[in-house]
DNA sequence: ATCGTCGCTGACAACGTTGTCAAAGGTAGT
DNA sequence: ACTACCTTTGACAACGTTGTCAGCGACGAT
C-alpha cells in the first residue's frame, strides 16, 4: 500500500478511500491510484483490515462436521456455503471422524482464527468444554445433535420418531424378526435411534431379540460384518433397521454379496444419493439436508447480527420414504 | 492480551513469550501468566500475530472445486484435508459450479484472505486471469484439468486413455451403436474424453453415429432427459459411455426407469460410492482420487516451502473397473 | 572491588490498515 | 475584502501482536 502511494504521488489514506470505495476523492486522484494498484498488483490486506476496524468480522465461518467425504456432511456443507455466500462469507470446515479431543482442538484453533460463527455437528457427548470458548463471543449452532453441558441453539431432528417410523414399517410388513445395526449408542442420536426402534416394538407389545440389536458399529465396513454374522444365525433376521447411511450400505452391500436383498426387507435412517437406484431401492427415513443446512445459516448469522435472545432448538420431522425395500415379506 | 499482562503484573511481551512457549520465562512468571490467560478467556490473535511475524504463513490453503457436495469434489477435499492437517493447516473450501466469473472472483478473495496456496478444479477454460494473482507469490496447483494461460503444477488423468479404455469395452463385446453422454466439450476434460471415444472406434474402423454423440450435459437430469431421448430413437443405442460420474448417475436413472438396464451396457467415467451396488453394477473407469489429493498437497507443500523448480505435470492413469454393466451384449 | 556473563524482563517500533481530525484550497455570500 | 462553508487531502494514532535491543540483578572469576 506504502508503494501504490508513492507511485500515485498520494498519502496511504488516500490509496485506503479508494480501496474502500470512499467518497471524497477526485476522479483524476482516484484514476491515478486504480492505476498504481494495477501496476503493482497490489491485494488488500485483509487481516491488516479486520484488525483495524472497530468490531470487524473476518467473514468467515467455521463447521465442523463428522466427515467431509461422508454425503451427509457434504450435501450439509453445501447449503451452508450457499447461505454464506450471499453474505460474502466464506466456510472453513474440517472433518473430526468422531475425536473428540480432535473437535475441542479445532474449536480452539477456528476461535483463534477469528471465525464469525461456528456450526458443529459433535463428535463429543457433552460439550462443557464449550464454555469457556463461547464466553469470546462467537455464536454456535448445533447440528444433528443437541448440545449438552452448554446453551446454544440447534437444529436437530426427531430422531425417536424417524426411527419408529422406519421399524413400525418393517413391524407391519409382518416381520418379527428385525435386526436394528446402530452406532455407538453413547451418541444421542444412536440413542434416541435405538429407542424409536424399541418403542415401535413396545407399541405392538413386542419385544426384539437382543441378539440382534447390535450398537457401536462405527462404519460401513463393521456393519457389513456385523450383517453377516446375523445372516449365519441359526434363526436370522428377516428384517433390518440400520441407523445411518453408512451403515444402511454396509447391510446393502452384506445381503447383495449373498444375493439377498429381495428377500430380507430393509429400512434405513439418512437418505443418500442412489439409495433410489438400489435394487430393490432403498426405503429410508429422509432428513431434509437442504432445510437443515438452510436454518442452521440462518440462525447463526442472526446470532452474528446480534441477536441475543435465548437459544432456539429447532427439531424437524423427517419423511419416511417407501421404496422397495420395506416391502418384502417375511 | 493488555489485561492479561496487567492481571498477571509482567509486560505485553512476557506474555507473548508464554503464549508462543518460548524460553526465559521464570517458572512463577509463567504459571502467573498462565493463570491470567485462563481468567480472562484469553485467545491470541492469529491476524495480528501473522501481521507482525516475518512472512508469516496463514496456515490456510483454498481449495476450489466444482461442487463441495459432488462425491469426486468431496473425496478431494478430504484428502487435502488430511495433508494439510498434518501440516496444521485448514482448508477453505468453495464450489464453483462450473461459474468461470465465480472462479475468478473466488482466486482474487482467497487471495485477499491471505492464503498459503491455492488448489483449483478449474471451471474455466483457460486462466489467463491467473497471472496477476500468482505474481503475489501464492502458489496454486491444478487439479482434474491443467492450466492454460498461466504456468502452474497439475495433476490430472489421462482422460483420452480412460474414455479409450471405456469404449473399447464395449465395442468388444460387439456393441456398434455406442452413445456417449458429455459434459461441454469446451472443458478440456471433456475434449480429452470425446477424443479417446472417438479413437476407440478408429482403431477398430468403425465411425460412431454422430446422433449419438451428445455434449454440454451439466446435470444428472439433464443426462437422464438426453438418454430418455436416445433410447426413443428408432434405432437407439446398445450401450452408452457416459463421461462424468453425475451423468452416469443419469443414465442409469433413466434406464432403471424403464426397466433397461439389463439390456443396454454402460461404462461410466469416474467411480462413485455405491457404484458397485448396483444391479448390474456399473463398470466404470476409475480415479484414484486419494492418490490424486494426496499428490496435490505434497506439491502446493513443496511450493509452499520455497519450491521454485519449473512446474509439474502429472498424469496419472486411471483404471477400468469391470464389474457387470458393460458385460451386457447387444 | 571489578569485570564479564547469564537469566530474566520490559520499552519500543513495526506489521498493513483505517478512524479521527485538521489543514489547504476553492467557492459563494455579504 | 472578509467570513462561512465545502471538498479534497494528509498526518497521526491505533488495532494486537512480536523482533530487537537494552536494562537489571546475581553469580563466579580475577
Amino acid at each position: 500500500m506504502r508503494e501504490v502511494a508513492a507511485l500515485a504521488g498520494v498519502s496511504l489514506k488516500t490509496v485506503s478511500r479508494v480501496v474502500n470505495d470512499e467518497t471524497g476523492v477526485s476522479p483524476e486522484v482516484h484514476e491515478r491510484v486504480l492505476i498504481a494498484i494495477r501496476r503493482l498488483d497490489y491485494r488488500p490486506n485483509l487481516a491488516a483490515s479486520n484488525l483495524r476496524r472497530t468490531g470487524a468480522r473476518s467473514t468467515l465461518i467455521g463447521a465442523l462436521v463428522q466427515d467431509i467425504s461422508n454425503s451427509f456432511s457434504a450435501a450439509l456443507l453445501r447449503a451452508l456455503e450457499d447461505t454464506a455466500r450471499t453474505r460474502g462469507t466464506a466456510v472453513l470446515a474440517a472433518s473430526l471422524d468422531e475425536g473428540a479431543d480432535r473437535e475441542e482442538a479445532m474449536v480452539h484453533d477456528l476461535i483463534t482464527r477469528r471465525v464469525d460463527g461456528l456450526v458443529i455437528m459433535p463428535a463429543t457427548e457433552r460439550q462443557d468444554y464449550l464454555v469457556a470458548e463461547l464466553r469470546t463471543g462467537t455464536p454456535a449452532v448445533f447440528v444433528d445433535q443437541a448440545p449438552k453441558g452448554v446453551d446454544a441453539d440447534s437444529v436437530t431432528v426427531d430422531n425417536h420418531l424417524g426411527a419408529r417410523q422406519a421399524t413400525e414399517a418393517l413391524l407391519q410388513g409382518g416381520h418379527r424378526r428385525v435386526a436394528a445395526l446402530l452406532d455407538l449408542t453413547t451418541i444421542t442420536t444412536a440413542k434416541d435411534r435405538l429407542a424409536g426402534f424399541l418403542s415401535a416394538h413396545d407399541a405392538l407389545g413386542l419385544c426384539p431379540d437382543p441378539a440382534l440389536v447390535i450398537g457401536g458399529l462405527r462404519s460401513a465396513e463393521e456393519a457389513t460384518a456385523t450383517m453377516s454374522t446375523l445372516l449365519d444365525l441359526a434363526d436370522p433376521p428377516t428384517a433390518v433397521f440400520t441407523g445411518r447411511n453408512v451403515l444402511s450400505i454396509g447391510a446393502v452391500r452384506a445381503l447383495a454379496e449373498r444375493g439377498m436383498r429381495r428377500s430380507v426387507a430393509q429400512v434405513g435412517f439418512d437418505d443418500f444419493p442412489l439409495a433410489d437406484l438400489l435394487d430393490p431401492p432403498l426405503t429410508v427415513v429422509r432428513q431434509d439436508v437442504g432445510k437443515i443446512g438452510g436454518l442452521v445459516a440462518e440462525m447463526l448469522f442472526d446470532r452474528i447480527d446480534g441477536d441475543t435472545s435465548t437459544p432456539k432448538h429447532v427439531v424437524l420431522e423427517p419423511t419416511l420414504i417407501v421404496r422397495g425395500s420395506s416391502q418384502i415379506r417375511p
